[in-house]
DNA sequence: CACCTGGCTTGCTCTTTGCAAGCTAGCTAT
DNA sequence: ATAGCTAGCTTGCAAAGAGCAAGCCAGGTG
């Protein structure tokens, strides 16, 4: 058999951690859905991604529980939209994590700042944790912001998730 | 063309990180090598891949200098391990966040508990972050080992970095 | 000398990615 | 009305990558 491994069912969750989200693309789909894109063409024209590798990275995300796709009005048609659920919203450390080990040994091409984090209500940048570095408060993620010095508007919200 | 699309040189840091960390086996080395494993034979046997994707997959992290190549002698051979860069081992907090959110999210076909980091410094359990839920101080990556209670051994040391 | 072992390399096959084109339901412009 | 547009897929094809197996090489040991 050539398939490529999985790691489903595997006793460790590191490797079954891995098997969902460390697939190419999927990690960058949850990005996006946490920073608030729900559409299938939004994803498409963000990310670049081609449409038939999208098509299948959303219905995998959708099948393993971190995405749900539900209908939404579009002038008088439905459509559908990809939502985050809670599980989707909770892979939220492993995306910090990651940035972090980004910002630390990797370096951009162009000229960008490190992602940095926004504790909306008290209005400071903070690091992930438990509690705001600036007004010790603890960090909820409806008060959680991104911001991304590169880009004009100031932050960015958090995606909450359905249900 | 038909390459697969890669993020090096990009703005977002995960992005970046995901490039890197987000292939198949890459994350799963990481782990062993973290947990102590430095030989090519050695991860070949523990993880089961294929040799040629190993060989392939070391390479590439010693190129981005999250693993170092260092001589050994065995016997009167000199030989090669594979050890933890400082990069390397930052990555840790990745993989507790994958280990969380696979606690969490995912199960396991075999009877098997959840991911556990013990404080060796006071030798209670405790979740990874800045301070030790049990007894408050600092966590160091000296005195943090894994427990997984399905092996039999009690503690897993995590591998030094070198340099 | 034959044989083993660790660490690769090569060859072949199957899967997955990327790209491009096509398809469909309902809307808008002419 | 008919022609075209749009979102969201599906299909077809070429190339890269993953899995398996076999082979290779250096430095042991029997």
């Amino acid at each position: 058999m050539s398939r490529r491994t999985t790691w489903e069912g595997t006793a460790c969750p590191i490797a079954r951690a891995a098997d969902v989200l460390a697939e190419p693309w999927t990690l960058l789909i949850l990005r996006n859905a946490t920073a608030g894109t729900t559409r299938f063409e939004d994803f498409r024209s963000q990310l670049g991604i081609a449409d038939n590798v999208l098509t299948t990275r959303l219905a995998k995300l959708v099948d393993r529980g971190l995405l749900t796709k539900l209908p939404y009005r579009d002038g008088g048609r439905t459509r559908h939209e990809y939502r985050l659920t809670k599980a989707g919203s909770d892979a939220l450390p492993v995306l910090h994590a990651l940035g972090a080990w980004g910002d630390a040994y990797t370096s951009s091409d162009e000229a960008a700042g490190p992602m940095q984090l926004v504790h909306v209500a008290c209005g400071e940048l903070t690091r992930p944790g438990a509690t705001c570095d600036s007004c010790g408060k603890p960090l909820v993620r409806d008060d959680l912001a991104w911001r991304a010095s590169r880009l004009r508007e100031g932050t960015i919200p958090l995606a909450d998730p359905v249900g």
